[in-house]
RNA sequence: GCGCCAGUAGCUCAGCUGGAUAGAGCAACUGCCUUCUAAGCAGUAGGUCGGGGGUUCGAGUCCCUCCUGGCGUGCCA
């Protein structure tokens, strides 16, 4: 369905025309002087220039034609030459009642999204999640859930890293602490035990202790190193081991992942690209992209128009070796082999745009992907501590994903107990929801690609604007609805306070927000909508008593309101990642 | 060195393609709970938009320059 703002700028355009100048100066945004009017349409400056005439002129020519118009209750010409708009309660409610009733409340899907990959997770295997990878998670999960919103088949997939030399340090590592298992045995000809010789916790020992070691005795990291070419080449020990780690590892981050809300949808990791590697350069080889450079094979991926210089891109190193650049172009060429997707999203640190920049640049050259396939980078900041340095544990740490989730957890358990609006029974579920909405909101509420200071008091305080004073919002007017009875069916109904105004003005603006976040993948954009939306609907609340409203008709216009205004925080907050209990 | 990003209230940040009086939240101060949840609402105070030039009827927004900070910059991921 159109767009009110559409709507209103094609009125006021057809007035500029109809007054002899040029239709696309009634562009109409939202009005910058609530105080003034609702709409307004700056036309009349610029088309002053062109046409020699006072401003004010132009914009009262222009008036003189919206005057009759049932849409506008008020439309005035103000100095130098800003056109004022606002719009009649009828006009305002019908629009509304079209929105309610519509699918997807009247938001247009994009008709050429198809399938999309969205990379995001950036987890490795036998390492926990530390909160580095908060914010891939979760913008990812957001960005996955927007672009479904808009009609896209999603594919969130977790790019595991589950090859290389973290995996030879973990099979060395576990062969410090248990060298009479099989697994090394290289006679060894039965089969492989079915249950693993150890542990996640196990593993979280191992990898820093192996890492760290590999740093000062060389005789280790070399067996290391050999672990991992022969796990590369197939191996029956190490390969078993490998197949364990990837099992324990794998069920351990679902979990976590699982209590964040993040789910996807296929669980590949980089050694699912690795049989696609020979091929495809194989294929480069033939297009004669792969050229030899200090050693190294690479593609070039300067191009004339670039104002700074572009390293090219290696693919196989003087050594030999293939390295992540090569990994990830396999996987660009398994993803379209797989699903086709129309785009592909990687929710990765920006601090790692040029290496994207330079596989995408990469992958065109190559021909991987069709011209139209979207290769883009959503890169973001870093998650810096109240210092403004990255975000560290007191003692300087690296803290764990899981640490920082229990601590905002506690926090507003406490809270949810002291105020005693749920049952013991539920203290957990109510906690576990606004613990994620305080979470999720606060990261979220940030552009992506900024780096943002984490201040756990400030999130888990709760005032203003966070995610619970949203959950907030959605509980209040829950309470109401479950009290009036049913609502879903009530239309929506002229607005008699300003209140009820503004709230109706702040729920047409929803297909705006939603239609920016998707184009920009910028879930903040949502954030700061429910924001506004969530103030407007407090600020009615607060004045207006609905349970003891004496009028059935105007009773039910209200709780039709609220009940619009509760279905779009609901969708909105789902498109972020978090829901809302009923009571808190 | 080069490139990218950032610098807006004491703190954390908005500010869409240049438009009217630069907006929120926190912190400070003041009101509002025998009525649908006060995790709320209303209000007061707080700003040479890093500095300096320029373009424009009009600049936080565009151009130039300088300062400060962060990040990146061929064989790590």
């Amino acid at each position: 369905m159109e767009k009110l703002l559409n709507i209103i700028s094609d009125k006021v355009s057809a007035a500029f025309a109809q007054a002899g100048y040029e239709a696309s100066y009634g562009r109409v945004t939202v009005s910058n002087r609530p105080d003034l009017c609702e709409y307004q349409c700056n036309g009349a400056l610029p088309a002053a220039k062109l046409y020699h005439k006072a401003p004010i002129q132009i914009a009262r020519d222009v008036a003189a034609r919206l005057a009759e118009d049932p849409a506008f209750s008020e439309v005035q010409a103000a100095m130098p030459g800003f056109l004022n708009l606002k719009l009649s309660p009828a006009f305002l409610a019908a629009y509304l009642e079209q929105t309610r009733t519509a699918p997807r409340f009247g938001v247009e899907p994009d008709p050429k999204a198809g399938a999309v990959v969205i990379d995001y997770g950036g987890a490795n295997v036998a390492k926990p999640l530390h909160i580095g990878h908060l914010r891939s998670a979760i913008i990812g999960e957001s960005i996955k859930r927007i672009q479904r919103f808009f009609g896209a088949e999603t594919i969130g997939d977790t790019h595991l890293g589950d090859w290389g030399l973290q995996m030879g340090l973990v099979i060395a590592g576990l062969q410090e602490r248990q060298p009479e298992l099989c697994y090394y045995d290289e006679s060894f000809t039965g089969p492989y035990p079915e249950e693993a010789p150890f542990t996640i916790s196990d593993l979280e020992e191992i990898y820093p202790a192996a890492s760290a070691r590999s740093k000062v005795d060389e005789a280790f990291a070399a067996r290391a190193h050999d672990y991992t070419v022969r796990l590369q080449h197939g191996e029956p020990g190490p390969y078993a081991l490998w197949q364990h780690i990837m099992r324990v590892s794998k069920a351990d981050l679902r979990k976590n992942y699982d209590r964040l809300g993040v789910h996807f949808e296929a669980w590949l990791g980089e050694s699912d690209a690795q049989p696609y590697i020979p091929e495809m350069l194989r294929e480069m080889d033939e297009k004669g992209i792969l050229v030899e450079s200090e050693g190294a094979r690479v593609i070039e991926v300067q191009e004339p128009a670039d104002t700074r210089e572009i390293p090219p891109c290696i693919l196989i190193k003087s050594d030999g070796a293939t390295l992540y650049a090569t990994t990830d172009l396999a996987t660009i060429k398994q993803r379209m082999q797989t699903w086709a997707p129309s785009k592909i999203l990687y929710v990765v640190d920006k601090r790692q745009s040029l290496h994207f920049e330079q596989v995408f640049r990469s992958a065109r050259k190559a021909g991987l992907v069709k011209p139209e396939t979207e290769l883009r980078h959503i890169g973001f900041g870093t998650m810096n501590g109240k210092d403004g340095k990255p975000f560290k544990t007191r003692s300087g740490g690296v803290m764990r994903l899981e640490t920082l989730i229990n601590e905002i957890t506690d926090f507003v358990r406490a809270k949810v107990v002291e105020n005693k609006l749920v049952g013991d029974e539920d203290v957990e579920n109510v906690t576990a929801k606004i613990a994620m909405a305080a979470l999720k909101y606060g990261d979220l509420m940030n552009a992506p690609t900024k780096d943002y200071v984490f201040d756990l008091d400030r999130f888990a305080a709760f005032e203003g604007n966070t995610g619970p004073y949203i959950l907030y919002t959605v509980v209040r007017i829950k309470s109401i609805l479950a009290r009036y009875g049913a609502w879903e069916e009530l239309p929506i109904r002229a607005p008699e306070t300003p209140e009820a105004k503004d709230l109706m003005l702040a729920l047409t603006r929803l297909p705006d927000a939603l239609e920016l976040a998707y184009r920009d993948c910028a879930p903040n954009l949502i954030c700061a909508y429910i924001y506004e939306l969530a103030g407007c609907a407090n600020k009615f609340y607060h004045e207006t008593h609905i349970l003891t409203e004496e009028d059935p008709e105007k009773q039910k216009g209200y709780v039709a309101l609220v009940g619009l205004t509760k279905r779009v925080l609901e969708t909105c907050i789902d498109l972020l990642g978090f829901e809302a209990p009923e009571k808190m």
